[in-house]
DNA sequence: ATGCATGAGGC
DNA sequence: CCTCATGCATA
């Protein structure tokens, strides 16, 4: 109960300076030791910057009007999954974010065969990861998918310093999701893999698949920490480079798969481009232009208790998408604000529906919706 | 790395 | 009011 008095929006206005450029160019290797103490190095890092970023959130402006799919249905549960991002992507276009946005806009502009897209299921990507397979060879037995992705499609191999493997988990756990069989194939299924004739796409030419996905968001963070950018730096970048500026959360959840599948298709060839630029340190340091200033109070972060939450996720369990009046009665026996517990549950829906699941998989345990306890610490063991 | 929050776009 | 993309503030 320690916010249900004082739910006033805190009027402090951070006279938070201009931060200076960390460094953009690539040349210079300031830290050394980044890939080490990733972690530490990573706080301090967004931790000094002020204000940090405020950008604008534009971003959704194209893409965000992609998908609603569901509003009524409890669980949408459509086996329709299609993935079908048409990327034109050019490259060498560094000052036309335009391009970028004109990838997303051709989806919607094909309301014949574009529409499906939108029923893209949470765990239908998750759960396709087992059945990738089908997903790319969905129209054909071919089995071979070769995916020649950029230049970066192996390691470097030098694992100076002794790096880890991945401790991310590569198990093949398939459970939950009572509903699957995704994979389209019916409306609009179609798949640009192989085409005839000898030429085919490659890079971020073609729609990602959810393995396709992870196997870049990996590649992504060992990359990036070997040339020892943090996820802030990299958020900024992308800012300078193409007018998108993200920040460090959003490039973390890039990271940790924990971004809607659409999400990931999106900043995908954005953060493939930063790579090129970054490691190919050729640069043009394209300078650019920070947005700057937002001033909007924000509501304080109210913090739920353990107790509080316990009660919240077994109402989600048993609805997750409680009405208006129900929240009101929630909200009054948990003593909480009616608009506090609204957004937790729209959260814990977008939680549910990020490709990586939200604790991972228990090792040596599985809890699914159906027993999930009340508390738990430990979430993903992640690095 | 994540929890709670804001907002645009849609029903 | 919901979904979805995103991020400030925080643990």
């Amino acid at each position: 109960m320690a916010t249900a008095a004082s739910n006033h929006y805190s009027v402090l206005t951070t006279p938070s300076s201009a931060p200076p450029p960390p460094h953009s160019e690539s040349g210079s290797m300031q830290q050394a030791a980044a890939y080490r103490d990733a972690h530490t190095l990573l706080q301090n890092d967004y931790g000094t910057l002020p204000g940090g970023g405020h950008p604008l959130s534009h971003a959704h402006q194209w893409i965000a009007a992609l998908s609603h799919g569901d509003s009524g249905a409890p669980w949408p549960s459509s086996p329709l999954r299609e993935q079908d991002v048409k990327p034109i992507l050019h490259d060498s276009d560094r000052e036309e974010l335009q391009n970028s946005s004109s990838l997303q806009q051709q989806q919607q502009r094909h309301p014949h065969l574009a529409h499906q897209q939108a029923h893209h299921d949470a765990r239908t990507w998750r759960t396709s990861t087992a059945t990738t397979h089908i997903t790319g060879m969905a129209t054909s037995e071919g089995q071979s998918l070769v995916y020649s992705q950029s230049g970066f499609g192996l390691m470097p191999g030098g694992e100076q310093g002794g790096m880890h493997h991945h401790p991310l988990r590569d198990e093949d756990h398939h459970s939950h999701s009572p509903h699957l069989s995704e994979h389209g194939g019916g409306p609009g299924a179609h798949h640009q893999h192989q085409q005839h004739g000898g030429h085919q796409d490659q890079s971020d030419e073609d729609t990602p698949t959810s393995d396709e996905l992870e196997q870049f968001a990996k590649q992504f963070k060992q990359r990036r920490i070997k040339l020892g950018f943090t996820q802030a730096d990299v958020g900024l970048a992308l800012g300078t480079l193409y007018g998108n500026v993200f920040s460090q959360t959003t490039i973390c959840r890039f990271e940790a798969l924990q971004l809607s599948f659409k999400n990931m298709c999106k900043l995908k060839p954005l953060l493939n481009k930063w790579l090129e630029e970054a490691d190919s340190t050729s640069g043009s340091p394209t300078s650019l232009d920070k947005i700057a200033a937002q001033g909007r109070k924000r509501k304080k972060r109210t913090s739920i208790e353990v107790g509080v939450k316990g009660a919240l996720e077994s109402h989600f369990l048993k609805c997750p998408k409680p009405g208006a009046a129900e929240i009101n009665s929630l909200a009054d026996s948990l003593q909480l604000e009616k608009e506090v517990v609204r957004v937790w549950f729209c959260n814990r829906r977008q939680k549910e529906k990020r490709m990586t699941p939200a604790g991972g998989q228990m090792p040596g345990g599985e809890d699914m919706y159906g027993d999930t306890p009340p508390h738990h610490g430990g979430q993903t063991p992640v690095q």
